[in-house]
RNA sequence: GGCGCGGUAGCCAAGUGGUAAGGCAGAGGUCUGCAAAACCUUUAUUCAGCGGUUCGAAUCCGCUCCGCGCCUCCA
């Protein structure tokens, strides 16, 4: 079966091959950086993190660019009322996202690019736009003309034949022709920081950003284009009438789209105040891999119902797939190969890879994973798992983890070293030969208050770190 | 009002015509000096409701009920 992904533009599900057949130019939509970023926009970026693993692991090179957006009305707002510069603002924020997307084990993108590094690039896109005439000004801000852009709306599904072009809509304080129509460049307002340019003093709107940074390094046509869903509309679709305006081409072949994620089934916002950052919940003592885990457990286009009951349950989950691997690794098994575990490997390979070629149905993917598990460990209890098939089965968990990145514990909580461990396991072995219990389980409730778990298996004593 | 998504066991969730995956929690059990560990087994005669199509429907069609998103702040 082949890679396929569901359109957003056809709505339909489409089989997927980048267009050059080797490489994947990629854009994605990243943060605004005026505040640290929250779990519901890490579920999407943890989305693009999942998609981008899983087009290499099919074999394709990536070339991804992902905008920083640094230069917005918030961002404005705020570094004025704190008598910044919008980036000595907005640095502290671009590092925060940084440091959280690194915590959540997010592949960096091969371009991450700011808004406000591409200016010149932005005015010469709106100058082609505007001797193509696509714009009109009015009050020193430069518009999207969007009755003269023939398929606006063929993103959204929108019909926008309701509102006429032309027609006298009750506009906003911007003076603008067409209620559809969208700022290309603001007039500089009062103190509010500018760019001198040729199109006036004034800063760009937000969506051409998207167009002129996508377009500058990934070429006119875009394999993919990903982001949230409330993207799509109005800042994809802008993006699209924008582009394929100055492109005369098909901008981006594939929009994949993101859905929310709920905070105890309600839409996150300030005010609700139900917004959880990575980093509360990791100060609360969550891990960084329960939270990738969960995140990226539900298929993309779920709504994602965050509660800290999943949460606890997904950190168990993945206890559940390190004890296996532990097992694996520690585990005295009689030597040879057993044909029938090797073809348990294949198949549950094969079901873990066309789950994900499904639309990245990482569930699914998730199900015949632990479907392996239990048969696998069954084998190990009955026997006949056999030495000679555990290469195979590390192999499974190594691809395995190549997507989901979860197995790694993030963090050392003792300070203990391995030998230093052994050692007291051997002491605590010695207390058991010798009868001595009470011995042997403080050593144990010790060991375990440094985070460190013993478990005595038919094999032997193994330890993990919790 | 327009467009779109969804309602599957206590919770999360897969499955889009062939007779209900998986995870967590719960309950039994194995192992153990003991066990909080580990492992195994088990938990939906049923998929919001009512009709219809079909040999056969959670899956297709119609209606109803409920929840959610977007419709120029928004991942």
């Amino acid at each position: 079966m082949a890679l396929r992904f569901y359109n957003t533009l056809t709505q339909k599900i489409e089989d997927f091959v980048p267009a050059d057949g080797k490489t994947v130019r990629m854009y994605t939509c990243g943060p605004t950086v005026y505040n640290y970023v929250h779990i519901g926009n890490l579920r999407t970026f943890t989305f693009q993190d999942v998609l981008r693993r899983w087009l290499r692991y099919r074999g394709y090179k990536l070339d991804h660019v992902m905008n920083i957006t640094d230069v917005e009305d918030k961002i404005i707002r705020n570094a004025l009322a704190q008598h910044k510069s919008i980036r000595e603002y907005t640095s502290t924020y671009e590092k925060a996202f940084l440091e959280d997307s690194a915590k959540l084990r997010l592949e960096r993108p091969e371009r991450l690019v700011r808004a406000t590094d591409h200016i010149p690039d932005m005015v010469k896109a709106i100058e082609t736009l505007r001797q193509k005439g696509y714009t009109y000004e009015s009050e020193g801000s430069t518009y999207y003309r969007i009755a003269k852009f023939g398929g606006y709306g063929k993103l959204s599904h929108n019909d926008f034949s309701g509102i006429r072009a032309g027609a006298r809509v009750d506009v906003d304080e911007y003076d603008k022709a067409d209620a559809r129509d969208f700022v290309l460049w603001k007039a500089r307002k009062d103190d509010e920081p500018f760019w001198e340019t040729p199109l006036g003093e004034g800063r760009p709107g937000w969506h051409i950003e998207c167009s002129v940074m996508s377009m500058k390094y990934l070429g006119e046509t875009l394999d993919i284009h990903a982001g949230g869903v409330d993207l799509i509309f109005p800042h994809h679709e802008n993006e699209i009438a924008q582009s394929e305006a100055i492109s005369g081409h098909q901008f981006a072949r594939f929009w994949l789209h993101a859905e929310h994620l709920l905070l105890d089934a309600q839409k996150m916002s300030k005010s609700l105040g139900n917004i959880y950052t990575l980093r509360e919940l990791l100060a609360e003592g969550y891990t960084p891999e329960a939270i990738r885990y969960l995140l990226a457990s539900v298929p993309y286009r779920k709504k994602l119902n965050f509660t800290m009951d999943v949460l606890k349950a997904a950190g168990t989950s993945i206890e559940r797939l390190r004890n296996f691997k532990l097992r694996l690794e520690t585990g005295k098994f009689s030597e040879g190969i057993n044909p029938a575990i090797e073809e348990r490997t294949a198949t549950a390979l094969a079901a873990f890879e066309a789950s994900l070629d499904d639309d990245l149905n990482t569930a699914e993917a998730l199900a015949a994973v632990f479907e392996y598990i239990r048969d696998v460990n069954t084998a190990m209890d009955g026997g006949e798992f056999l030495a000679g098939d555990t290469a195979g089965a590390l192999d499974l968990l190594a691809r395995f983890d190549s997507i989901f990145d979860v197995l790694r514990p993030s963090a050392e909580v003792t300070g203990l070293t391995d030998q230093q461990i052994e050692v007291r396991i051997a002491e605590r072995n010695a207390a058991r030969k010798s009868r001595d219990f009470a011995r042997a389980d403080r050593i144990r409730a010790e060991l375990l208050e440094q985070g460190i778990v013993l478990e005595d298996t038919k094999e032997g004593i193994r330890w993990k770190r919790k």
